[in-house]
DNA sequence: GCTTATTATTTAATATGTTAACTAATTAGG
DNA sequence: CCTAATTAGTTAACATATTAAATAATAAGC
């Protein structure tokens, strides 16, 4: 009834069809010299405003301890800024600087020309019908 | 016209389906102590019988860096067993032993409990179209 | 046959994933 | 108030991801 095998997978099949729609943009994170995590949680930064470490790994889908590497990585490049928040002590409030919006204002056409190839190679269409169905699948 | 915000992107929402689904497996795994990666290693070796690190590479989805260290710890353990192609010096044929076997065998239930309750909670047609689409995306 | 290119695997270096433990700050209860 | 529990973030330890370089064996071309 359920084979399991590898074949049929669900993690398996999510992991190569990552690791397959990353291909195409891994040559321009490189070029930049940003790594997939930098530049998601750089991008939530520059979308969502300033927000606390909690909120931005949600956002990014990155895991707490990764975010505190990613964050100093970050801020070496003068990219974000930290700061402590006045009402609660224990929270990191992390603003994106101008730098770094200037930096994803310089990578976004790049990025967007990427995603509109994959479109014509996949359809709109289709590619809602994965995102929708994604989502179903994406418990927080 | 194409956001691309985080939101709605098909990188991300293969990685949060991706960790959503996971997290339902990663405590039997934990519970006998093997890794995601591991795990399917041995899977794969299972179910297609003796293979070279390449073919294992790209059936596991791992990258050949990782599977070299993935096939230690499996050796220290004796799940798995190297071997030297007579035909071919470079390549590496690997084969699970009897211990390995025996170890798919003693778990497999408890993962084919957990895959009939994602077949429970998100109904299997569902889950099979997403296998499809996952399919498409995935170029090799 | 000898050099060159290619292929299979490993090693190295850096970044992230994952779990657990730890620190500091805040909140809850009595 | 004061202690216990909770929360936010960091640090630690180990495993994997990713790219590049190195090694060894085979194949190709002349």
């Amino acid at each position: 009834m359920f084979p399991l095998s590898t074949k049929r997978s669900l993690p398996m099949a999510l992991l190569r069809a990552r690791e397959s729609v990353m291909s195409h943009f891994r040559p321009m994170l490189a070029a930049h010299e940003v790594t997939e995590q930098q530049w998601r949680v750089l991008r939530v930064l520059d979308e969502n405003g300033p927000l606390d470490a909690t909120q931005v790994a949600n956002h990014a889908a990155v895991l707490a301890p990764s975010l505190t590497r990613i964050i100093k990585a970050l801020e070496d490049r003068r990219f974000v800024q930290r700061a402590r928040a006045e009402d609660d002590g224990r929270k990191a409030v992390l603003t994106i600087t101008e730098a770094g919006s200037a930096f994803i204002d310089a990578i976004a056409p790049e990025q967007k020309r990427i995603y509109s190839e994959l479109e014509g190679r996949y359809g709109t269409e289709k590619i809602e019908r994965l995102l929708d169905l994604l989502e179903e699948f994406s418990e927080r």
